[in-house]
DNA sequence: GGTAGGGCTGTGAGCGCTAACAATGGTCGT
DNA sequence: ACGACCATTGTTAGCGCTCACAGCCCTACC
């Protein structure tokens, strides 16, 4: 409306905004950084032609003179996951509130080239630093291998590295969901694992193992699973077919209360259970871990873990950022654990 | 480890690789981009030369003097369910596919000011154009009063805009779902729909409301949730309500098939009824929509219409690179639809 | 009244890269 | 043997911005 020129209408340069305003380009872009050593007036003729021009900074150049290009680059998995996705929304909100962009990349499978593809292509568009959501143990070590050129933080990347990360306390939400099982006067509890080469999964087997160990109770085989409710309900099958075998001699190692990893894994436990004839928690309690929005209304509604995934993405940006503005290209594993939280729903209470 | 110098390591420079290789910097500018015109064995040197000292090139400065940041923003919300995760997933990978980087700016609520202000970030990053995941309806009609000087694709953005936009055929499944239910015997069909500003919300009442009144159905009115679990449960206590009186004196209207706009929601409803000691699908037929990966195992599994999220995500950024590439700042509303499909399951089977 | 100092503004250089053109040397045709 | 032509390489000029510094003018102080 304003510009009808001839020509393709170039963006407008800070120059232009210069010229209009009766000023040179360096007071302009003393207003648009907010340089106290303006004069008032001046001031606003410059925001008036800017306005009027619809000028906007260019980052290119701008990132190009300041080396900075307030970005930051996020390596995720399975990102159409309640916790992935929770923990990536939790993060970019973060960063957005620090001034910085954020860029994903999402990976299909976490192989060591994938990831380091992933953080290739962050590196061509110039991030500042990374945050690596990698549960995995493979991912981890590739990790530890590389050497990057910007701070990287870790998320559930486990303590065995020298990398800044940060994590939910897994052990302690296994042994909340446990010894809750155990509390309810279960003689002991089943396990149904996530997939064994993620650390998550890793530290909830350990946490419930410890628990029963401490507790003194027999520590059944755990089954394991791939997180999806199609492995959670195979599980179930054959958990059930031990309840119905069971059943004809009490044994201290019936099935009567099983910690599932995951919620969808739980719920498809349930419907095993369910076609099964088996009455949750009637005859089977259950607990899960995650707590997604679901979880509440399940049939019936489960007992599970919350992790605050918002928190676990705030506190990566944190991390990330400190070290960006200290300078630190590798802090040696500042670390940042964040508790887990017991949801006590029907699934596992008796009364 | 080569580079151990009194200087705080500045990241090499093209001229650092054209003096090692023995070249010109324009050499290795040509090297990098594929010119064909480079002797082999210089090719081979400078890639000995580039690989040497851990060069990258420049994206910053790469970008001020080409005029394209091959960055591409998106603006989503809700972006922990299941829909808009998969779709920004679909989009991510699609767009990584083309040579470009997406960064995502997410919203906690459809506001006018909210959208404004995510466009205004991504604007600031020199993004060379958007993707926009609004279905709703104030966040289209702001969209529209923008003008903004880039291309813009809408995600569920309804088909009054004169841009261009991808969508799935909401009242196409919603008719896939009613006339399921219709066809397994049922006189009238009952609706829980999402929030009203929503146009995928609108949209499925509807196609439900179309296909009842074709089949000459009575058209309960629907209920409205907000696509939470919490309020299909409410919806749910509802219509069990009416359920109780209606089996007095049959009537036309009586509740013996719901058709749920969404999964979550339906999960919620199933609740209800189930705490309402109703039998799904024996006393009450359902449906839901979105097909999450959840859904197969509610009790019972539920029947669905499955969306193509990572279709939509693909064609979105199709859209997007095609304006880019042909140069078109608004093609006006150049469109693509996506079919979704019917998933029966027993939540609506009689047998 | 002279000089010091501070508020405000302009000038020049250069960030690292690509595009356009210039230069070089060799091959080929006649 | 000479010019045309091509492959290969170098040179130069910015892209739009910020930083460092240089100027200007006005106030304040001795």
């Amino acid at each position: 409306m304003s510009q009808t020129g001839a020509h393709p209408r170039r963006a407008p340069t800070m120059a232009d905004v210069a010229q209009l305003a009766g000023v040179s380009h360096q007071t302009v872009s003393r207003v648009l950084s907010n340089h106290p050593n303006v004069r008032d007036t001046t001031r606003a003729e410059v925001q008036r032609a800017i306005e009027q021009l619809g000028y906007r900074r260019n980052s290119s150049a701008r990132a190009l003179v300041t080396r900075r290009t307030l970005t930051l680059g996020v390596v995720a998995c399975n990102p159409t996951l309640f916790g992935p996705a929770s923990t990536l929304f939790g993060l970019e909100e973060a960063a957005r509130d620090e001034g910085y962009m954020v860029s994903a990349v999402t990976l299909r499978r976490y192989t060591a080239k994938a990831l380091e593809e992933a953080i290739d292509h962050l590196s061509d568009w110039g991030v500042e630093g990374i945050v690596v959501i990698v549960p995995h143990r493979e991912a981890v070590a590739a990790l530890a291998e590389l050497r990057l050129p910007f701070p990287v933080v870790t998320v559930e990347g486990g303590h065995s590295l020298p990398i800044a990360g940060v994590s939910v306390d897994q052990e302690l939400g296994a042994r909340l969901a446990t010894s809750h099982l155990l509390g309810a006067g279960h003689r002991t509890v089943w396990h149904v694992a996530g997939p064994p080469d993620w650390l998550e999964a890793e530290a909830r087997v350990s946490g419930w193992r410890s628990t029963l160990e401490e507790a003194g109770a027999e520590v059944p085989p755990p089954l394991v699973g791939d997180w999806t409710p199609l492995s959670g309900y195979r599980a179930g099958q054959e958990l059930a077919g031990r309840v119905a075998a069971g059943s004809a001699r009490r044994t201290s190692a019936d099935v009567t209360a099983v910690f599932v990893a995951n919620d969808q894994m739980a719920l498809g436990l349930m419907r095993a259970f369910r076609e099964a004839g088996l009455s949750v928690p009637g005859q089977v309690a259950i607990a899960g871990f995650d707590d997604i929005p679901e979880a509440e209304f399940f049939a019936p509604p489960l007992t599970t873990v919350r992790q605050d995934f918002a928190a676990v993405g705030q506190a990566s940006i944190r991390l990330l950022v400190s070290q960006l503005e200290t300078g630190a290209t590798s802090r040696d594993g500042e670390r940042v654990v964040i508790e887990p939280r017991l949801i006590v729903r029907r699934s596992s209470t008796t009364s």
